[in-house]
DNA sequence: TAGATTGTTAATCGATTAACAATC
DNA sequence: TAGATTGTTAATCGATTAACAATC
């Protein structure tokens, strides 16, 4: 249970000491997503049960999830929507704005600069770089100036952004998020099809499509011309209507 | 091991009968990836060892995701990069065009259909969708017509894609499925933050930013605001795991 | 042959889920 | 109180990794 090979933090996830499991972190926004649509519906009392049936994970997981950081509930009662919300904002630190650099300002910098839940979870691009003639200058999404990315240090002497996403082609994005890193950069999202190699206080999360896509490939190959069904997929897809 | 509670596919996922994980199937394109570079360096032959430096994933990892599909490598030798390259293209059954159905035009639709990944891959759009009257009739991507999304039927009914890219605003996403799934899309990639309810047969994938930054979000916060680096300047790596 | 590296089994590690005592 | 639901422990399930006999 404690402590093996691994880096350790052992910087109390919160309550526990224990580490907390990736897969439990990912789930922590699903659930707040699902907090959130309650809230909007004025339902002050939510239990686990009913955690599941809008989100699709088991109860028992929920539970188990939350008591990485503590207690949240009442039992016999349930959890109140309001007061789950803000922890898990705190737990996930999206209680405030959080900068973020936008590295790369083609069509997928674009989509990002203009994706409107990142602003709903306090994720705040505040500037965007390019590196393109053709791209410095003009502006993205809802007016953002792009940046030459030369001025990457300069801007975040400013700024001080600690994650950055990366939206540029592969063969720049190890160059890129050195630039980056030497400048204070510490998490990167990364949609570049690259192992990107960072010293190990920078935490790196890749995200591949066409990893999905191929996924999706094999098991649409699997199931066949008929319907066998390849058991889940990702989440718990069951239940139909219509 | 084999046969317990769950779906059972038992479709042969190749030689053994056993179920693939979906780990196996992500990490698949990894493999691919580094193969595709190998080649382009007229590497012919490559070690499971050398797989692990090139894409950081563990060699005993490598030679047991292959497995599940057979025998690829000559003990003493390795593994030949062309043949193994074309073994996993066929494993995901991206050795032929897949053709795809967009929907959903905006900015991260128009990055999609831009992304120089996809066609690489075989993936290809054959169409794209939109129902909105100021996206219908415009031009994505290098020329792709947006055609409205009540369209999709007759369309799909020609190109007989089975696959789906839903960028949607989240609100959208669920009726867009329904009517996909009616008309014969049995995959769907989904970037909408919502839970997806879908009929047994169909299987979805969520790509989800908000998750992905809110790991690094909660990852910055515990690695503390100090620099938890003793040790060496910037550079000299250490890889970077999941 | 000697050295290298595979494919696979077994050991480890980690995550999910079920079960239940505690408690509102 | 009786019923509901939590937080947590224990059981299960699954994935990763190490180790090694087989073999080129």
């Amino acid at each position: 249970m404690p402590g093996q090979a691994t880096t350790e933090v052992t910087l109390s996830p919160d309550s526990s000491g224990e580490k907390v499991p990736i897969p439990t972190l990912e789930r922590l926004t699903t659930y707040l997503r699902s907090l959130v649509e309650m809230r909007a519906t004025a339902i002050e009392t939510v239990s686990s049960a009913e955690i599941e049936r809008s989100t699709g994970i088991n109860a028992a997981q929920f539970r188990k999830d939350l008591s990485y950081f503590g207690e949240f509930g009442k039992p016999g009662v349930g959890y109140s929507v309001t007061e789950l919300e803000n922890r898990i904002s705190r737990i996930l630190k999206i209680h405030e704005l959080q900068p973020i650099l936008l590295i790369g300002a083609g069509n997928l910098g674009a989509a990002l600069v203009g994706y409107p839940g990142l602003e709903e979870h306090k994720f705040h691009i505040v500037a965007a770089f390019d590196n393109s003639p053709t791209k410095i200058g003009r502006r993205i999404g809802s007016g953002m100036e792009v940046l030459d990315f030369a001025r990457l240090g300069e801007i975040n002497a400013g700024v001080a952004a600690r994650m950055a996403i990366l939206a540029v082609p592969q063969n720049a994005a190890q160059s890129v998020a050195d630039v980056a890193i030497a400048h204070g950069v510490r998490a990167i999202l990364n949609f570049a099809p690259v192992l990107l190699r960072v010293p190990r206080h920078v935490i790196v999360r890749n995200v591949s499509f066409l990893q999905e896509l191929a996924v999706l490939s094999y098991h649409l190959s699997e199931s066949g011309g008929n319907g066998t069904s390849a058991s889940g997929a990702d989440k718990r897809n069951e239940e139909n209507r219509k």
